[in-house]
DNA sequence: AAAGACGTCAACCGCTTTTTC
DNA sequence: TGAAAAAGCGGTTGACGTCTT
């Protein structure tokens, strides 16, 4: 159609966000709501395209961004979601609300694949991991239900999943804490210690996730034998009921025979389904950029190095906001 | 200690789909 | 109804940190 794409604009900045951008970008949405990119450059002076301001907002500002390790519980989702639904991270995304699809990716491609192929070597050591397709091993996977392989791997094949992702936010936080020091308006009582990593394991938070029984039991099949015989040591059942955060378990157009086919149904019909879910994402985002979060929380999120602390009550206001 | 290899992840890019007017 | 704009999406890139030699 001949529009030209943002980033061959003269001037447009690109790299790494600065805090002071983000800081920016979260005030202007917290005063105009997500949404109406185009304009978000022009009136808060960042010198981003829009796209770029949407995807720092979707990928890393927007609050209920859960961060840091993923969970065994995450990692066979994932996988499974995967074998389903082939590389359409925004559907599996769906499934994991706290992540983003970039993220998913991400992980994806540099842990899970990993896994995925040392998992397969030891079912079947004959068969070259090249040759190896995502459903034949997740096939076995499934066949096996325990995830423990992939998720407490044998010493010889566990991984380092030491995080690294907090890396960033902690410079963040420090290049914060300057900015903020040179600001009177915001000094005192949103300032955290330097140092601070945002993104720790103990951010998860309980949420009420309504009608996501049925999902809550599909998905415990993916929960490790121990865990699903009580004697698990990770996370309790309350605790993996708050993972699956299914938002989407509310609205109609994924109803309980749609959740309960998930696991036996083909690719496509799975893919299918998930289009029907990509109109119901696309209502939630009108409804997300109609109402707009408190500045002081954003704030406390992104400066507070225990925003997994926050107040229960205040994530719950939160995820109503959103 | 230094340098190259490797791993990770935020951000970019370009295409497709959806929405708006 | 169609064109333009906006948003969604997935692959790729590049910067940076860590590991290995």
């Amino acid at each position: 159609m001949g529009r030209p794409p943002c980033f061959d604009k003269f001037g447009v900045k690109k790299g790494p966000w600065t805090p002071e951008e983000d800081i920016i970008l979260v005030s202007y949405i917290q005063e105009h709501g997500p949404g109406n990119w185009r304009s978000v450059p022009t009136k808060t002076g960042l010198l981003r395209c829009s796209k770029s301001c949407r995807l720092r907002w979707t990928n890393y500002l927007r609050p209920g961004i859960k961060r840091g390790n993923f969970t065994p519980h995450e990692e066979g989702m994932i996988i499974h979601f995967q074998a389903l639904l082939g590389n359409k991270w925004a559907a599996i995304a769906s499934y994991l609300p706290q992540r983003t699809d970039n993220d998913i990716k991400n992980y994806w491609n540099t842990h899970l694949k990993k896994k995925l192929k040392k998992f397969h070597s030891v079912l079947d050591p004959t068969v070259a991991s090249d040759s190896t397709t995502t459903q034949s091993v997740t096939k076995s996977f499934n066949e096996s239900r325990n995830l423990d392989i992939i998720s407490n791997p044998a010493p010889s094949l566990r991984l380092n999943q030491s995080c690294t992702y907090a890396s960033s936010t902690e410079n963040i936080s420090r290049l914060l804490e300057g900015w903020m020091r040179s600001s009177p308006k915001t000094d005192t009582h949103l300032r955290g210690p330097q140092n601070k990593i945002l993104d720790e394991e103990s951010n998860e938070k309980k949420c009420d996730f309504g009608n996501s029984a049925e999902m809550t039991n599909l998905l415990q099949c993916y929960q490790p034998k121990d865990e699903q015989e009580g004697n698990g040591d990770l996370i309790s059942q309350e605790e993996f009921d708050s993972m699956l955060s299914f938002e989407n378990m509310n609205n109609a157009a994924w109803d309980k025979s749609t959740c309960d086919s998930v696991p036996d149904q083909s690719p496509q019909t799975a893919a299918a389904n998930c289009d029907q879910k990509v109109n119901v994402t696309t209502e939630r985002n009108k409804l997300r950029s109609e109402k707009n979060p408190p500045l002081s929380f954003l704030e406390k999120w992104l400066l507070d190095e225990s925003a997994g602390q926050v107040e229960d009550d205040q994530m719950m206001d939160l995820s109503q906001m959103f």
